[in-house]
DNA sequence: ATTTTATTACGAATATTTTCGTAGAAAAAA
DNA sequence: TTTTTTCTACGAAAATATTCGTAATAAAAT
């Protein structure tokens, strides 16, 4: 049985959390670099951040010598999965439908990626059926 | 010229908006009973929010006898386009692709749904000039 | 061997958000 | 008229999230 995590990391986590699933495993250090590349953070801030994260057990650590290194505990797309769920019940009182249709409408997507969707979308219609 | 809101609701504060935009004009009793169907909350806690919105110019306030009446100054669509970018920024790194893909393939979405996404990509590509 | 640098631990200051208690005024009820 | 209820204002407590300073220690550099 998996460990699900069901709580939200915070806006701060979420950063670190997407430099942990871009890198793997990382120090201190270098998440600390990649984050200082978005915004101005103090080392100690950054350390702070991973070490609450790994009391909630959001993140692992291994100690590699004089160094840890913090490695995320919560998978990319389950986490999404998370927050999309509350993001559309929040902002979209729920509606899935009225979020894909604003963000299709708005935002940038390219021919090749509506090729994709729409690839998807027969997909699911065959599932249900028609 | 309109008067663009950059800033973010906070979560309690969308909560409300969500309200007063079902609602339009309402009193804080009435935005407090409706709050009240979803979770416990105090009556000046609701009066403390909506005046705190007022002050950042969220939503307007206007008397009508005794009552205080609020309505929300910036609109729906508008402020989940602005969350939604944040939001696809923040958990999909800024594609919004990856976003719908996800959306449809794991939220329920029937089938007069998915016709009027398929409407919407053929008008997209039109554009797109293919 | 000594100094400088880099690391973790940790408490605490700040900042932000949420909640609520109390007071005063006005209206409604008794 | 008096009491009770229902408002708003407002300060401040509580809860949550973020940032950072300082100390201790170990490694690296000189």
């Amino acid at each position: 049985m998996e460990n699900i995590q069901a709580i939200k990391p915070t806006e701060s986590e979420l950063e670190i959390l997407q430099i942990l699933w871009q890198l793997g495993k990382a120090t201190v250090r270098q998440v600390n670099d990649e984050l200082s590349k978005m915004k101005e953070v103090g080392y100690t801030t950054t350390l702070k951040l991973l070490q609450i994260m790994h009391e909630k057990n959001i993140v692992s650590r291994t100690e590699e010598g004089r160094y840890h290194l913090y490695q995320a505990l919560i998978g990319e797309e389950q986490t999404q999965q998370l927050l999309l769920g509350k993001f559309v019940d929040a902002t979209f009182r729920g509606s899935a439908m009225k979020l894909v249709m604003q963000t299709l409408g708005n935002q940038d997507v390219s021919l090749d990626e509506l090729e994709e969707i729409k690839k998807l979308i027969a997909e699911k219609e065959k599932n249900l059926g028609v």
